[in-house]
DNA sequence: CTGTTAGCGCCTTCAC
DNA sequence: GTGAAGGCGCTAACAG
């Protein structure tokens, strides 16, 4: 019982002696058929049917400059579904483009991605869309990267200016907390990321500029801003509503909150307290029409996202692009519930 | 501005030259060690820092034998959160196994499947891990793929015998389907995927196991096979409620089917009808406790579901396996509201 | 301990 | 319209 060593499959050479040519012909027969006699091209791809040959891509993209057709993409949490959609994007618009995927998970550490990130260009990437964890720049400058195109996605890396795609986080918050403002509540609790995630400090940009510019006072007691997990979500809840003064209305930066906040609220409700705040969420999710409170969704599609991040980097790569480095910020919709 | 030819990136003779050695020199170096001066590898590490070096991974494995640490994954609906957590359990295993993914989305397109397929081929993958497309196995016979390790997830493809992981399709739908007529429901109505789908036939058979055996009837008018997305889903059981004779409570295959249920019937609830049927969900979903019906759910890991896959992939690539096609079937625990 | 040779699979370039 | 030579980046095998 040996060590797979990994099939061995048919090479350019066993067709050609097969179908009785050399190797050029057969490459010139897969590459399109120029210049060879068309019974001959008919025998090579006999040959290559009964052998089962697939062209080595690899080392097909040894020749400098000849790309790999290989795009890398490291996100943060393939769990979340918002990123397995921005996953679903990129490929799809990959496969447009006549290009396959290398995906790795980072889970929001630092040395994974670079690792990942090393691993990728090792593998001769032809570009690289990445979710960055909010860590430094050092290992995804350009030079690093031996100029290989990077696109960033939902974040930006402080002091790395490239192609990004973002969405309006900023404008979305604003939007959502004016809504609240204007149905008249103005004790709104906040729930959102840490503040080092760049998505949780832009989407609390929004919320406090519409608090401020309304006159509503920011009570730091019913903002919470260090929840990664539902759990979390759902302990920090329960300390905004076990105040005396709980907050009629709350703010939620992002679905995992946004989940923890609405089991916490239903858990109460349940049992019998006279609790009905009303809930804006950044992110939507599945059946919110449902819920024993009403939820106002700040949506955005992630896929679009996706799609976006590997449209930038194609037009890159087919040298499309103009020069500088470009951000796109996607609209996001209010929905009411 | 013309088109971008791809980062050329240092190559290992640059490196050797910069430190003053041979090429092989720095390969041995790279490799570990062994057999090289201390003071030599040093140089040799300050060369590969100093530009960037990163050790071509497609060249080192276009020799026979070598593998290209390449696993190629192809799954049916990446939007599908389910498919999402199961290519997270593959990329990690793959990870701890020091290899990549090379991740397509099929869209249970079987024409994208085999192409898919072809191109990891091309790409020298060491092994495939697929969630078929219900379609034919000839393109998925080892000979064609070069006997590359295939492993099956989810589904099975009539007439190949290869590697599998499933899960315990019928069990859970039989016994969820049970709790329903041990609760004095007999009215019981279906929503499935379409029978053609490996897993849409399998829940069937539990449920139908379950009635039968239970001496109930299976009334064809609330058996509804055929939704693939939320909408028909929905469609399906306005059609079954719209009955003089509507179930008591519904069996839903999968989680599609259990949204677009709920949905429905959350619509009736508003609008004031009496309605309060019992619902069984195949496939967990967040915040099903704070749903207007009760909601049993029968849960099961898709995460490890992938993690199960890789490990019997590696296992093969590892040639600790033994010889013959190995099924796992994962279990599933019934959750009641 | 280090270097030279040769070859993996493919394709560009140059003959014929 | 076809083939032979050579080289892409890397490393086993064989010197030294």
């Amino acid at each position: 019982m040996s060590t797979f060593r990994g099939a061995r499959q048919p090479t350019i050479k066993e067709v050609a002696s097969r179908a009785g040519v050399s190797p050029m012909t057969v490459s010139r027969t897969l590459a399109g058929g120029r210049n060879v006699r068309p019974d001959v091209q008919e025998r090579v791809m006999e040959a290559v049917k009964e052998l089962g040959y697939y062209r080595n891509e690899n080392a097909r993209s040894l020749r400098p400059g000849q790309p790999s057709g290989l795009v890398g993409v490291a996100i943060t949490n393939l769990a979340n579904p918002y990123y397995g959609n921005f996953a679903l994007g990129v490929e799809e618009v990959a496969a447009e483009h006549g290009r396959r995927i290398l995906l790795g998970n980072t889970g929001e550490d630092d040395a994974r991605e670079r690792q990942l990130v090393s691993d990728f260009i090792g593998r001769q990437v032809d570009g690289l869309i990445l979710v960055p964890t909010s860590g430094d720049a050092e290992h995804l400058r350009p030079e690093r990267l031996g100029d290989v195109p990077l696109v960033l996605a939902s974040r930006r890396v402080p002091g790395l200016e490239v192609d990004t795609v973002l969405l309006d986080d900023v404008g979305g918050a604003y939007r959502g907390t004016r809504s609240l403002l204007d149905a008249g509540h103005t004790r709104i609790g906040f729930l959102g990321n840490r503040s080092s995630v760049f998505t949780g400090e832009r989407r609390y940009r929004g919320y406090e500029r519409a608090m401020l510019e309304h006159g509503a006072a920011i009570d730091p007691r019913i903002v919470f801003r260090d929840q990664q997990d539902v759990a979390a979500a759902a302990r920090a809840a329960k300390a905004m509503f076990d105040l005396a003064d709980a907050p009629t209305a709350v703010f939620s930066a992002n679905n995992r909150n946004t989940i923890g906040a609405i089991r916490e609220i239903g858990r109460r409700i349940r049992d019998g307290e006279p609790l009905h705040p009303a809930v804006v969420s950044f992110d939507d999710f599945e059946l919110s029409e449902l819920m024993p409170v009403p939820v106002t969704v700040i949506d955005h599609d992630a896929r679009l996202l996706g799609r976006e991040a590997a449209t930038l980097l194609f037009s890159r790569l087919d040298g499309t692009a103009e020069d500088g480095p470009r951000t796109v910020e996607l609209p996001v919709s209010i929905e009411f519930p």
